[in-house]
DNA sequence: TCTGGGGTCCTAGGACCC
DNA sequence: TCTGGGGTCCTAGGACCC
């Protein structure tokens, strides 16, 4: 038996943790640069915020009926997601971090599964604040499926075994996991508009439509076991950081500052996981919702000479790839870099013919990070990531980084 | 005017090898 | 005019997830 807990609301539950007099008044989270509505209390569900809607879009809307609007902070979240699975981990000897609000546990063997369900929410909810749904189920797929109906039915817990039509008529094809929006347009042309008239198609036609992914999901749908528990996540293969400009961007001197910044980003998430990056991308891109302005978007890449963590040298060749894709005349709102081929920093290959950095320089970087790591900007920064960042993203409705800042923690009376 | 970010896997097709 | 068979590797694009 397999459990799925998720995070109700996520994003908006953190937000409310410290802030109890938003229960049960419709709040939102946006995206990066409060672009869109990634997060929605029910109460903001109700009122008809779509997922994903465009802030401007729906900002009247909001105005009007008093919504609780919020840049995203995703340091709380990182910190909140932690809680919670701390408190997970005390229900099952095996879990799988599946994403920052959704944890897999192995339930197998227990005699009461759903009474443990049961007590498991309870405790989330009074240790961290965190609402959760715990979906059951003898699949993956299963236990997703039964979290959704837990959710929608409002009661929290619920249990799917194979073979309940009546139960996966109530799920509608595309909130079937592993089916989006492509698949479901096919699915639905063959008769199959719900998990109960997809089980009962001939896997012959599922193949056709799907390949072999969609074939696995048939399967788990049918109690069959086709995707393991991952206790330890494998290791990343690439990286990326990108953002889009809280302005437009013209100059190559601008968008060159922006891509170290993603550049010296990018290679601290690698750092910190102990790998070493073969290779990098660099794209740009302007808006492409403005039909009226001419569109432009490129991206190059190159291998490294050797396996690197070294930001020095990912910033000299991300300005590098930048310079050979930039054209100037083109109002850019978007860079990225994506460092490629991660690979552990335990089992990196020699040169043939040269040896790896001094020593010294490889002091020089290591101090420098530790001093940015435990100090932040104020401590170091390459000079590459300039200083006034008038290109940085918007932000401006963010709460206080409540759990992991000294300076911004809670105060009372 | 304003429209997010970060991943994975699978497949088809091309380049290349003997 | 006729023009093999069997592989691997890489990449781009398409699908999905949160």
């Amino acid at each position: 038996m397999i459990a799925l807990a998720d995070c109700n609301n996520f994003y908006v539950s953190c937000e409310r943790v410290f802030r109890p007099h938003l229960h049960d008044r419709p709040v939102i989270v946006l995206s990066n640069n409060d672009g869109c509505a990634v997060a929605r209390s029910n109460e903001a569900k109700a009122l008809g915020v779509p997922m994903g809607a465009p802030y401007h879009q729906v900002r009247y809307l909001c105005e009007r009926n008093g919504v609780q609007v919020f840049s995203s902070n995703y340091e709380l979240y990182g910190d909140m997601s932690g809680r919670v699975v701390s408190v997970l981990r005390r229900f099952a000897s095996e879990l799988e971090v599946y994403s920052i609000d959704e944890s897999f546990l192995n339930f197998s063997g227990l005699s009461d599964p759903f009474a443990l369900a049961v007590s498991m929410r309870q405790t989330v909810g009074q240790w961290t604040g965190i609402p959760i749904s715990v979906g059951l189920g003898p699949t993956k797929t299963l236990a997703k499926l039964a979290n959704r109906l837990a959710k929608k039915s409002g009661s929290g817990c619920m249990q799917v075994e194979a073979g309940e039509d009546d139960i996966l008529s109530r799920v509608a094809i595309e909130d079937v996991w592993g089916v989006g929006r492509r698949l479901a347009v096919r699915l639905r042309r063959v008769g199959a508009l719900d998990a109960c008239g997809f089980i009962h198609l001939p896997p012959s036609v599922v193949r056709s439509i799907g390949g072999v992914t969609l074939e696995r999901t048939w399967r788990e749908l049918h109690g069959i076991p086709c995707l393991d528990m991952e206790e330890i996540a494998p290791a990343r293969k690439n990286t990326c950081c990108s953002r889009s400009f809280g302005k437009p961007l013209t100059g190559l001197a601008e968008l060159e500052e922006a891509v170290a910044n993603y550049a010296v980003r990018a290679i601290r998430k690698v750092r910190s996981e102990g790998s070493l990056a073969c290779g990098i991308q660099v794209f740009v891109m302007t808006n492409r919702f403005r039909e009226d302005q001419p569109q432009y978007s490129n991206a190059r890449a190159l291998a490294l000479d050797e396996p690197t963590d070294d930001p020095i040298r990912v910033i000299r060749r991300a300005k590098e790839l930048l310079r050979s894709i930039f054209r100037p005349g083109y109002s850019y709102k978007k860079a990225g870099v994506i460092l490629l081929d991660l690979v552990s920093s335990h089992s990196r290959q020699g040169l043939l013919f040269e040896e790896f950095g001094d020593d010294r320089t490889r002091g020089f970087v290591d101090a420098v990070e530790e001093v940015a790591a435990r100090y932040g900007p104020i401590g170091g920064f390459w000079a590459a990531q300039g200083i006034d960042k008038s290109w940085s993203m918007r932000r401006e409705m963010r709460t206080p980084r409540y759990t992991t800042n000294w300076l911004e923690i809670p105060e009372i009376g």
